[in-house]
DNA sequence: CTGCCTATTGTCCTTTGGTGCAGTACGGAG
DNA sequence: CTCCGTACTGCACCAAAGGACAATAGGCAG
């Protein structure tokens, strides 16, 4: 049996990671010395390939995104990330990037867009603002998660009482719909009250909402 | 009492219109002579101010902004109209735009940010996402609204109780919380359960959810 | 003042929901 | 074959929700 504790932060304290992928080596270990003195830790990658091949998700933190690369572009990187399922927030940097360019990226989430020459006012502000991002969507995906695995745990007669439940329907209508007695309707909904750890229908339904159960079905 | 017929889609003919605002009268002449051609009603304003004028809000559309005007700037006009209660999309065109701006501009919400010159293939995708944009922005709006003015038809003593039920608190919880007799509150419970057209506690969740009640309480 | 709304409460009765206890049936894992 | 999980069901009991009918009291508009 599952005994799951509820709400166990993911290793809250690995600190936060800049990526930077950027295929000027100069630039790689300026930016990095520079984000190094900023307090923060570094992983450079020449190239968008390197990073997806060495990226496990787990790490918390953003990334320094060249826009042109030979090979995978910053735009290709950024949708391969977008893919999986533990994006890191971008921060784009390009050195003659176009208008054009900037408002795809920004359209597929990029945090920002940054311009060579980088000024240290511009960058910090973007990394932190990355971070953050980071930080939230990482908090709501592992409260998303824990709650998945509690709709997983459900049988699929259990979830199929559950459809019936979240639509407000009285155990006997439920009964006639699943062709069973209103007696199994309160066993399987019982069960499934409990896998799902509410005591009320409204908990029901919001936990529903937040697991995205409701809008799947 | 308000016998509110639900969803009457609002005035669904008014066809939709392009706001042109630009400070060169002959781009303007010369776009709203494109739009005609394509299709579309077209109006035209001179500035940021005169279109904040005369705007009213109930006109589903879009907005051709120019970024750079004396005056009011695009952007300027961009904040004015998120802040209002009907904001449209806006699909901003520049001449000599730099990359923050169209940055600030997307992070802002525009739909999107063209430079001329215009190409017309360029152009129409961008106004077809932001009229659809706008449709089904203005559709949520109007279901919302519909609903925001059933939670205000409920008296204050209802919505207190609603609180309590949305927590899937009993009869009997709540009775002692607000201090009141259990009967009371099944009085107000069943009140408030009309008012808002709802048969279950489940419904009455989404509704709340829909409505944004959940969220402000 | 009168009528209407809001808030309050009562009693009585019915319908639902939830739970304990118990039992049958089926299919897969060991 | 046995154990276990899943699905299904019956009976009984209690708690909670909801409707019917009725009544009191304060506030406000006409």
């Amino acid at each position: 049996m599952s005994n799951c504790l509820s709400s166990q932060a993911t290793v809250t304290a690995a600190s936060p990671t800049i990526f930077v992928v950027d295929d000027d080596a100069s630039f790689r270990t300026a930016i990095a010395r520079l984000l190094h003195a900023g307090g923060y830790a570094v992983q450079t990658f020449a190239s968008a390939t390197d990073f997806l091949g060495s990226f496990r998700g787990d790490t918390p933190g953003c990334v320094l995104l060249d826009v042109h690369m030979p090979g995978l572009t910053g735009l290709d990187l950024q949708s391969a990330l977008a893919r999986g399922e533990n994006p890191l927030p971008i921060v784009f940097i390009t050195g003659q990037g176009d208008i054009p360019t900037s408002v795809q990226a920004m359209r597929a989430g990029a945090e920002d867009f940054l311009t060579k020459p980088l000024r240290k006012a511009v960058l910090f502000p973007a990394i932190t603002r990355a971070l953050a991002r980071d930080a939230q969507e990482r908090q709501q995906r592992a409260r998303r998660r824990e709650l998945r695995a509690r709709f997983e745990a459900l049988t699929p007669r259990e979830r199929e009482v559950l459809t019936h439940v979240l639509r407000g329907q009285l155990n006997k209508q439920i009964a006639s719909d699943l062709a069973a007695s209103e007696r199994t309707i309160k066993a399987h909904r019982a069960n499934l009250m409990a896998k799902l750890q509410v005591q009320s229908v409204a908990e029901l339904g919001q936990l529903a909402h937040e697991a995205g159960f409701a809008s799947q079905q």
